[in-house]
This record gives C-alpha cells, structure tokens and sequence, in this order.
DNA sequence: AGATCAACGTAACATGCTGTAACAAAGCGC
DNA sequence: GCGCTTTGTTACAGCATGTTACGTTGATCT
C-alpha cells in the first residue's frame, strides 16, 4: 500500500492544523477540512483511506454527519469527542463509526488506534457490511451481537422487536450510568431517520416497559433495567463485552 | 507511560505549594489550581492523570466540584480533607472519589496512596464503569450493596424506597457520628442533580420517620436512628463494612 | 411544679413521576 | 385487502417525595 492518506475533520482550526502536522510528522498524508461539503470534496476528489472525525462539529451532530457519510462511501471513521462522557455514550450510537477516542488523548495511542483501524479495514472484504460486532453478557443473559440473538440464562432465545433490542443495545454499551430519556431516543433514532429531534411522549417509557416484561425475571421489581427516578434508567449490571473480528 | 501528570487544587497557597513541591521532587509533573475554573483549564488543556482535590474549597463544596468533574471527564480523583470527620463523612457520599486521605498525611502514605490509584486507574477500561460497592451489617440487619437491598434481621427483606435507601447509607456511613439536616440534605443531593443548595422545610424528618418505620422494631423509641436533638440524628449502631471488588 | 417555647414526630395532603393497559397507526407478508 | 406484528399515544392508577399543620416532647426559667 501506498502513503496512507487520512482526513482530519474538526471545526477547531488549532486542533485541525495540530492533528494535521502530527499525522504528517508520523508519515501520513493528512489532509484538514473543518465542514461536511469539504469532506465530501476530498471524497469524490480522490483516496480518502481513514476520516478522523470531531463529534462536535459547530452545531452540526458529529454522529449524523457519520451516518450519512457511510451511506455514501465505504471509509473508516474514528470519532474524537471532547468529553469522555460522550465518549462512553458514543459506544451505544449504531453509527457504524470504527473507534472512538477521547480528547485529549495520547498522540502514540492515537496513532495505534488509526493504524489498527486501517490494518482492520485492509483485511475486511467490504466496509459496508461491518459494524461493531460484539458479544455482551450480563447476569446469565446473553446478547450475540453476531446473530443478534438474546438468549436467557436457561438458554432458551428471546425474541425481542428491533426496538427492544436497540434499546437494549444502548443499555448494554453503557451500564451502571444513567441515561435520560432524551439520550436513549436520540441513540434510537441515530438508527431510523435521525430526524426526530425532541421530546416524544412516553414512547421511552412504554419501550422500557415491554424490555423489561421480556428480560426481567420479575418485571414488577427489575434487577437490571432500573429506574432512575427523575432522570431516566440505569442498566445496573455488569456486563462483560467481547469484541468480535 | 510517560512521567504522571498530577493537578493539586486547593485555595491555600502553603498547602498547594508545599504539595506541588513534593510531588515535583518525587518525579511527578505537579501543576498547582486554586479554583474549579482553573482546574477546567487545565483538563481542556493537556493530559492530567490524577487530581488532588481539597474537600474545602473556599465556600465551594470539592464534594460538587468532584460531582461536575466526574460527569465532565473521566479523571481519577483523591479527595484531601482538613479534619479526619470529614474524611469519614466522605465515604457516605457517592461522589466516585478514587481515594481519601486526611491532613495531616505522612508524605510515604500519600504518594502510596497516588500510585495505588493510577495503577488501578491505568488497569480499569474506564473509570465511569466503577461504583464502590459495600455491604453493611448493622445490628442483625445488612445492607447488600450489590443488590441496594434491605434485609431485616429475620432474613425477610425489606423494600425501601430510594430516597430511604439514600439515608440508610450516609447514616451507615457516619455510624456514632451526629448529621446535621443540611449535611444529609447535602449528601442525598450529591447522588441526585446536586442542585438545590438550601434549605428545604422538614423533609428530611419526615424521611427520617419513614425510614424507622421500616427499620425499627418500635419506631416511637428508635434504637438505631436516633434524633441528636437540637443537631440532627445519629446513628448509634455499630456497623461492620465489607468492600467489594 | 408549672409555664413557656422551640424542636420534633407524623398524619394528611399536594404534586409530580412512573408503570401499564388499551387503543391507534404504521408496516409487512400473504 | 386481510391479519399479524411492531410501535407510538393516551389515560388512568399507583407510588415516591415534599409540604403543611398540629399535637407532643423536652429543656429552661420562675
């Protein structure tokens, strides 16, 4: 392979030239561009084998600028977020992004995160169909990110909506921390359109319940998915991630 | 790792300067920060691995500043405290502190104490994911921190609603230890939004009262829950704690 | 002792939040 | 089109929590 060529996207001019200069210093060609138009400018205009990404793009959501990339071109993204908050919340979004990381980071932990990134996406066949595969388990239960099957501690399988199980999803990426509702629909609806953003009803709510009517041995005093009154629900459990190829 | 990058926040110069210079001749990068907005700067602007944070700041609570820190970045936090009462007290709130160590502090303790926290710091995927769990056992009753359950002395199991459970544990916390209304006004607010600072009518007693309801055998002569009149309640239980992983 | 007053306990009420059944709308396969 | 599933909406009931009001307790002074 050639020079890798990777695309620094964030509307921080002193950041966008400080990562430019580092990745170039580091033996990339690496190009800066501060909005979405230029980013698809250096798409069409030519290779483009990685995209850094800011998550906080202006006022512009950083995740919906991924989701319509991807739908464009097969590139890898690694979003960057300020805050390790989003950061953690980021694990949940199905955006399809390759990594996340965390300002400020370690510029020689970036640098291997970019080049595991690149090394995975050059052994992949096709980007398109690759998404976060993982395995999570939580208290007997079993999610199969592969078949995207639940299985309950006895083994039987579980059929929950698509719904029901991106809701779970969201909830598994970030256990022990409690999550508005607001935050699980806007992890929702990354998904769907994207386009639903504001406050709808009790929708959280009722998904919540029918979860819970399905993966709580009794739903009337859940174990795992618990209400934080006020602000949202928790998923209060431990959950342990297995990552897959 | 390159050498350990460690913030001191606290709003007296002595200390502050004393506590820089001693990290600094023990091979840390030591950068000193008398308030919360300069603490900001410093997360904004580099990488910190540990901070320092004085329980008194000034008027200020290092209690809420912890609180904002921790839902800001993911940074391991040791709470420094004047008096070895405070210290206590701290352990009841649920301010995810890594570690407490009270003034005065023997020099070797404290740099043990550091390294012990960013090793684990350094070891743990992310810090957020933590919580302390404890048991507690008071008087025939436990307190199951892995499940935030009540069992009564019989083994039944009592359910308490989770401001009560909230009060349980600051008093199990402070065993022997008189509470003021506004301390445990305090306490219960830390967990919650952190922001109603004052005064608020006669809520804690009432909640006090719903509590020795559950957990005392006669509640109009409370052996656990005392009232220190004039100051607050007590609870005058011994207790055993267990940490958990 | 008795009077007095502040602190406390608690029942009753007010309010806001949540769970959920029932219904409606939308999508899907046949 | 028809039945089935999924998903969102609404309405109502129940619970958690704070507030108020009033009776009781306990300390202090005479």
């Amino acid at each position: 392979m050639s020079i890798p060529r990777l695309l620094v996207v964030d509307d921080d001019p002193e950041i966008r030239s400080m990562l430019t200069q580092f990745f170039q210093q580091n033996g990339f060609i690496a190009l800066p561009a501060a909005t979405e138009d230029q980013v698809h400018g250096h798409l069409k205009s030519g290779r483009i084998d990685l995209i850094l990404l800011d998550v906080m793009l202006g006022d512009e959501n950083g995740v919906e600028i991924c989701a319509r990339l991807r739908r464009e071109q097969d590139v890898p993204i690694i979003f960057v977020s300020a805050l390790s908050a989003d950061h953690q919340r980021m694990a949940g979004y199905e955006v399809g992004a390759d990594d996340y990381i965390a300002k400020p980071f370690n510029p020689q932990l970036l640098l291997a995160r970019v080049r595991a990134v690149m090394q995975r996406a050059r052994r992949t066949p096709s980007l398109a169909y690759r998404r976060r595969i993982r395995t999570f388990r939580f208290g007997g239960w079993v999610y199969d990110g592969k078949r995207d099957e639940v299985h309950a501690p006895d083994g039987y399988q579980v059929s929950l909506s698509q719904r029901e199980t991106a809701l779970l999803k969201v909830l598994l990426a970030n256990p022990h921390i409690p999550l508005t509702r607001d935050e699980i629909a806007a992890a929702l609806d990354v998904t769907g359109s994207g386009d639903k953003p504001e406050a709808q009803g009790r929708a959280i709510d009722v998904l919540v319940g029918r979860l819970r009517s399905k993966i709580e041995a009794n739903p009337k005093d859940p174990q795992m998915l618990r209400t934080a009154r006020g602000v949202g629900y928790v998923f209060a459990c431990d959950v342990a991630v297995e990552d897959e190829a």
